[in-house]
DNA sequence: CCAAAAAGCTAATGCCTCTAGGATCTCGGC
DNA sequence: GCCGAGATCCTAGAGGCATTAGCTTTTTGG
């Protein structure tokens, strides 16, 4: 009998899982469930990943590499309040329109498991340190106005996914609002309090 | 032979489930462990709660409805910038101190799964808008720097209970720093653009 | 052409959800 | 006090998923 192989690389196996995230959400992302897509055993995935952790772990660095790659070619040549909503948008336009890739970035990841992909991860702080230097800020005002760029990109995406925004107000215009006041905060961060 | 019955009702279970939740995450939250916790077999959960989503749920309402408590009482008497510090401190606060019932708030709930008890997801929204008229906000005003403040909370917590703050810098310092510049862009909110 | 590495498979264990149907406990009413 | 109804718990069992161990087959480099 002659069977061919299935030719499973990693690199295909994260990109099925991309795919699942988005079409069923990240918990959707189950080694068997891979495996009946390649047409598989669930058992013969294991040659290829470490275990579904590993997994996870894989489509977060593909996804974060993805967002940055998008973000990165948004910002490029633009600065200040252009840069701004240039990155905000390409952020929540990216996790719309894959929601599971999305969500899988959002998992904690110890360094450990990263091995020496952490490049990845340090890039998404490089682009957004960099918009903010446009800004003229400086340390320790970086870290804060930093941090709360990601908490109020994350906590938006977050609460439109999980169908937190039930009035009838379109969240794209409150959106556009919430960036014009977090502009304004950054031109004036120094000047605060 | 006497065996006496365990007691059970769903509100011990829902007890039960948010300590559960609050040692190991979310995830924890399992029927079989619920069922051990009671030296009960698994199956005899079910008389008292239809699936595991139903207990999830009831587990949201219900750290909602402390959520709404804590923040209440510490809004109470206060306006302006006050306010929104003590808003901002208990929920931070809460959702530090119980990471597992914070998280079960999150997650999407449709109407149809709370029945009569939704009254506890619009207390949390008068809460909000409460605050926010003491800025002298108006529609759509008053739902655009809702989102805003929602957001920007549920995306600080969530990305400390992540992990994903690195830097050296308290968070606490960060965080004061934000509630710095949401309050003086509710302040201005009118002006701006 | 062959041996070793790679890629699959079968078998098993363990944990989990959930349903069906049977036994037992409790309690209100006679 | 007794009894039936309903509530509560149990056993059995199907089915899903993760993971390990050990074996077989396919590939491939020398």
């Amino acid at each position: 009998m002659v069977r061919r192989r299935a030719g499973i690389t990693p690199e295909l196996l994260v990109r099925a899982a991309a795919e699942l995230a988005d079409e069923g959400g990240l918990d959707k992302v189950t080694v068997s469930a891979l495996a009946r897509r390649f047409g598989v055993k669930d058992a013969s995935l294991y040659s290829h990943i470490r275990n579904l952790r590993d997994l996870r772990v894989r489509l977060a660095l593909l996804a974060s590499a993805e967002m940055n790659d998008v973000i990165g070619a948004a910002v490029a040549g633009r600065s200040g309040k252009d840069a701004l909503v240039a990155f905000a948008g390409a952020y929540r336009d990216y996790a719309l329109a894959h929601p599971g890739r999305y969500a899988a970035t959002q998992q904690r990841i110890e360094p450990s498991e990263v091995a020496a992909d952490g490049s990845v991860l340090v890039r998404a702080v490089e682009l957004t340190y960099g918009m903010l230097r446009g800004y003229g800020l400086t340390e320790p005002d970086l870290t804060d106005a930093a941090r709360l760029l990601r908490a109020t990109f994350h906590g938006y995406i977050h609460l439109e996914l999980s169908g937190g925004f039930h009035h009838t107000r379109p969240v794209a215009a409150s959106w556009a609002r919430s960036l014009d006041a977090l502009h304004s905060t950054l031109e004036t961060w120094g000047n605060i309090r």
